[in-house]
DNA sequence: TGAAAAAATGTACACGCGTACATGAGTATA
DNA sequence: TATACTCATGTACGCGTGTACATTTTTTCA
């Protein structure tokens, strides 16, 4: 490997210009930049990052902590993939590299050693959930002064550092929505309560209803894992809903849950669109995969991301910390799954 | 921040010693441990990363080249995802973290630099075409002796480099599957030439009729985008074959243009598993998503990238370079989509 | 034209770790 | 007990940059 010495040699310099001008930093003549890096580029001479680092005591990455779930195609959730998309392209924007950092569920501790180990100058936490440490483990990055920003998740008293969509607005549009059409017994299914999006849905469909002059049961309210699975196993149940009359239409709290459910009741014979109106959430493209295609709440999850990480990366780079929340605003992709429904219909 | 001196001198032992106990290196006395984790615990030191990095020459990442889409949402892609997903695996059973780069169309450029700047230890490309320059940008790393790896592209010369799945063997699958169910004549739907993989989907399907004795029409073959818009957008063409009976079912080069092609179809009336037989490619979890089912061919992504990580990681920490290309098996999984077809119907 | 100011470059060292080598403390062998 | 040997620790330095400060060169301005 070349280093900075024999450039200054070949170019007759001291190695002080050459990091001048490989960096771009201090006044040089143009002459002594162009010989510079015309010897640099003889001698193939390019700096080490490493020791860039080292010195500047930067690591020029943005970390994102994940959550690792063995045996979930983390990636290929609409979700998880949206928000990454959206980081990269922040990072990107701010010439920062992504370090992906999986967290094993339970061990909080990448939050705070990412930055005591130097590996990330600010971070993005993603998918963490209300799980007890949890909350800790980041106070500990608010009380060190950490730079960082959690995305798709509330804590109390760490509001100003969240990013997400606007989730019970999200659930109000739907309820509103579906109304429109004429339900009036709207079952929802929500997701597991240690994510505070979960609860943020169930809010909006809460006040949705409320809006909408029509009574909250409890009893058609029913609770999923997000996954298309766990759609599939609420299916009968639903349909006990459906058949007695119970509920008239159904709002998943996301896509694949609202798949399940409609690939468990097509099964049955009761068809999306024709039998019951069916909404779904994320505006996921799975959505526009099925038939009927799924009505859904699109959330700009990539700007949620990019958002989350230009915020964290202007902290770190001597910018202050947020004050407020962020929270950005849904819209509702009406499709097939609930604007074929006519209510009234056995 | 407290470094290695403080630690040193509260545990009354020399710098040295501190670096031993904390990297876990040269014989200690169980005493001197003690001692040391002690006041390492009670400073809250934690060595800087970056030094390590430094002193050690490396970088402790393993790099991902990634192609830059703008409006591709590309980690929903099952495909990119799945791999993803195993080369994180990969990386983290051998420590390493991930570092995810995102290369500008055209510009090969880091895949050396990435190298010579020290930002990784290895690196994994995906999503490589056969564009000019791409291999030529690969033959650099190739003669520099970088350890490296590329998953799901094929060039001429740098086939021990690959990992992918045994696409031309899920062709032969499809076909023979098709052929089983009494299908005579498959149109195939490609995807761009300039990924090998399309063409090797291709090959398998010629061979697939080759073997069930089938002639190979040119005029029933097509080329999409891999997405479901392009397919989508094929639909037409794809009626006028069925309608013509020019094809009595379809092999599409991967899932999204399925479905596309599905969707299309169904809008005019065609619905897959009754009026043809479709199949599409890479056991994509939208297979699942629609209904009818998609027969697709289940290729295992996240062990391709696992095993071009684990390759690359390898020959990075002192093992040879490959001498052969990895190909996995597939595996067709059959639904619905092809399984309800029965020929012969108008 | 000469001094002062500005621009360009050189000198010297810190950054925080790993580790080769030197050294000291035990321990087995003769 | 002297010797050789092993184990445990200390000393000293390199890794390749960035940059504060000193120094030299060029420009400015009276």
């Amino acid at each position: 490997m070349t280093k900075r010495t024999e450039v200054a040699k070949l170019a007759g310099v001291s190695e002080a210009t050459v990091s001048r001008v490989l960096s771009g930093t201090g006044p040089i003549k143009e002459a002594t930049r162009l010989k510079v890096l015309e010897a640099a580029d003889a001698l193939g001479y390019v700096p080490s990052d490493i020791a860039r680092q080292f010195a500047k005591k930067r690591s020029g990455n943005l970390g994102v902590v994940l959550p690792f779930m063995p045996n979930v195609p983390l990636f290929s959730t609409f979700y998880f993939s949206q928000l990454l998309g959206g980081i990269g392209l922040a990072a990107g924007e701010r010439g920062l590299n992504l370090l992906l950092i999986f967290r094993q569920p339970g061990d909080a501790s990448p939050y705070a050693g990412l930055f005591r180990s130097r590996k990330a100058d600010a971070c993005i936490v993603l998918g963490s959930s209300g799980i007890p440490g949890e909350r800790e483990a980041l106070m500990e990055l608010e009380t060190a002064g950490y730079p960082y920003a959690v995305a798709g998740q509330r804590f109390e008293g760490l509001e100003h550092r969240t990013a997400d969509g606007d989730h019970a607005a999200g659930s109000r549009q739907t309820v509103a929505h579906l109304h429109g059409l004429g339900c009036r017994s709207i079952a929802f299914v929500g997701g597991p309560a240690q994510y505070s999006n979960s609860g943020d849905r169930y809010a909006g469909y809460v006040e949705g209803l409320e809006q909408a002059d029509l009574p909250l049961s409890p009893h058609i309210v029913l609770e999923g894992k997000y996954s298309r699975k766990s759609g599939l196993a609420l299916a009968s149940r639903v349909e006990e809903l459906l058949r007695s009359g119970q509920a008239d239409s159904v709002y998943a709290g996301n896509d694949r849950m609202a798949i399940g459910i409609m690939q468990g009741l097509l099964e049955k014979g009761i068809q999306a669109g024709r039998d019951y109106a069916l909404a779904g959430y994320d505006g996921s493209d799975g959505a526009s995969m099925t038939s009927p295609q799924l009505t859904s709440v699109a959330v700009p999850f990539d700007e949620v991301g990019r958002q989350a990480a230009l915020r964290a990366i202007g902290e770190a780079e001597g910018g202050i910390a947020p004050s407020h929340e962020l929270m950005l605003a849904t819209r509702l992709a009406a499709r097939d799954s609930t604007l074929l429904y006519r209510p009234g219909r056995p």
